[in-house]
DNA sequence: CGCATTTGACCGGCGC
DNA sequence: GCGCCGGTCAAATGCG
């Protein structure tokens, strides 16, 4: 009996596979009608061949053997036979067994939510204090550019005295203060109360809807040929040529990123109110408006680039009047850090702004391309987040960095690192940013030197103002490897 | 039905 | 003064 049942298992494990799909449903139909099998297989048993037909019944005939030998199978489906007297007693116990079961599934559950609600707090908090921190060094960078402005409009005021005493001795020096200061001529626009739909906003925002009157007091110097506001003069009328400007102009900054999307997630709301075919581009240009709040004058401008349309620009213009989200706080604060890049800006003439734009961030490994655009009515910061991420390849981190603030390798030269930037598939540049923040701990630290290096390359802030052509300040050795790759059009 | 989008009309700046 | 162009408005339309 022992060896047949070998024999048979043996048999039952050769079988192939449909066979043993086969095999399955004989079983349950076997589970079905046991008793009934039961009678036949003493009977099969003793006459059954060695056929591999008969394989299969001989191994389930062994297994029904085998469930006569030990008087039960354990199916693991507590499908065990008892008489009438006893199901009221282990059914008692089994339902005691399953609540067991039950309540221990559920502390466990609630353990594990308890587990990871903590980690949600913490992360939270962590969030909150990068954000803190972000804030609180965003406002360092305004106060410390106020105050560089303040000096600058009290520098201003000693040079025209000196000029008032000594006629252009050096003209040159000249134009380039004129394209320099940003800070007086917007300021006077501002202090004087010509008219400003964003005069009701807080100083901050002031110092970056100044950037238009400098820009376009720089632009009047650029541009020789006489036009009905343009003066030829480089002092005051500069400056009243700027304050001629409609009110409406202001700084932009225009981002350039690869989405397959209509327009890039910045965390905000916006909503259409117009598309116009501009000149010299096939693709539309939409217009969009801020949403989030009631007379937020916010609005951007969303078109494909006429050589690349993978690429999407996005232009914005305005501030927002009104708290928000992180994702687009962290969105505006870098718009806005890079405008403020603008406002410190110093270059001497067309040729050398191409460089001095990249000179004026002055750190071994940064550099930008600057381009100029005499028909562009509006001063225009371009971060440009399309450009191939070979040297981001290189880096160990997985994040891809549209801004890569820092983490360039050593021996990259400047050149290259205008090159730096994410291509970017994916349509949300404020998550690509904000996985940028958050890949590196160190961010808060590398900002604030890169704050100080801004400030202190700035003219007069950095002692380098005024000096026509390329120029290069030592680096801040907190913030050594930073690039902000971007291009400035007036 | 309310909201968002579409789209033609309109307006103002600018160059000729 | 006229035309071009960028930007905005608002009625019409679409959509959930």
């Amino acid at each position: 009996m022992e060896r047949r049942r070998e024999t048979a298992l043996l048999l039952f494990e050769e079988k192939n596979e449909h066979a043993h799909a086969r095999t399955i449903q004989e079983l349950d139909l076997f589970s079905q009608n046991h008793h009934r099998r039961d009678e036949a297989t003493i009977g099969v048993d003793t006459a059954s061949p060695k056929g591999n037909q008969l394989g299969l019944k001989e191994a389930r005939d062994s297994l029904v053997l085998h469930h006569h030998e030990t008087g039960s199978i354990n199916t693991g489906l507590n499908l065990l036979t008892f008489n009438s007297s006893q199901i009221s007693g282990q059914a008692a116990v089994l339902i005691q067994d399953k609540e067991i079961k039950s309540n221990n599934k559920l502390i466990n559950a609630q353990i594990e939510l308890n587990r990871v609600t903590e980690e949600n707090q913490r992360l939270k908090s962590m969030v909150d204090q990068m954000s803190k921190s972000y804030t609180a060094l965003y406002a360092q960078l305004l106060q410390v550019t106020r105050q560089q402005q303040r000096d600058q409009l009290i520098h201003h005021q000693q040079q025209q005295n000196e000029k008032s005493s000594s006629v252009a001795d050096h003209p040159a020096e000249l134009l380039a203060h004129q394209f320099m200061e940003p800070g007086p001529t917007g300021f006077r626009k501002t202090n004087n109360g010509v008219e400003d739909d964003e005069a009701e906003q807080s100083s901050t925002d002031r110092a970056i809807i100044n950037i238009p009157s400098a820009a376009a007091a720089a632009d009047n110097n650029r541009n020789p040929k006489p036009t009905r506001e343009r003066s030829t003069s480089c002092t005051d009328a500069d400056a009243t040529a700027a304050e001629q400007q409609p009110p409406g102009r202001k700084a932009r900054v225009s981002v350039r990123a690869r989405s397959d999307a209509p327009t890039i997630s910045d965390g905000c709301q916006w909503r259409k109110y117009g598309q116009k075919m501009a000149k010299g581009n096939p693709c539309p240009r939409a217009y969009y408006r801020c949403t989030m709040a009631i007379g937020c004058s916010v609005r951007k401008q969303v078109q494909r680039c006429a050589e690349d349309k993978a690429i999407l620009v996005t232009t914005y213009e305005g501030h927002h009047n009104h708290p928000l989200p992180p994702a687009a706080t962290l969105m505006a604060n870098t718009t806005s850090a890079a405008a403020s890049m603008l406002l410190t800006g110093s270059t001497t003439s067309t040729d050398s702004l191409v460089a001095g734009a990249g000179a004026q961030l002055q750190y071994p490994y940064v550099s930008t391309m600057a381009t100029l655009s005499a028909s562009a009515p509006f001063p225009t910061i371009t971060l440009d987040l399309t450009q191939p991420g070979s040297l981001l390849q290189q880096r160990p981190h997985p994040l891809q960095l549209p801004l890569p603030l820092y983490g360039l390798p050593q021996n990259l030269p400047p050149a290259d690192a205008l090159r730096i930037g994410a291509r970017q598939a994916a349509p949300s540049v404020v998550e690509t940013v904000t996985a940028a923040i958050t890949g590196d701990p160190n961010f808060t630290a590398a900002l604030a030197a890169a704050i100080t290096s801004i400030v202190e390359a700035s003219p007069r802030g950095g002692g380098n103002a005024g000096s026509s052509g390329p120029h290069v300040v030592p680096g801040s050795p907190q913030f050594p490897k930073s690039c902000t790759a971007f291009s400035i059009n007036y």
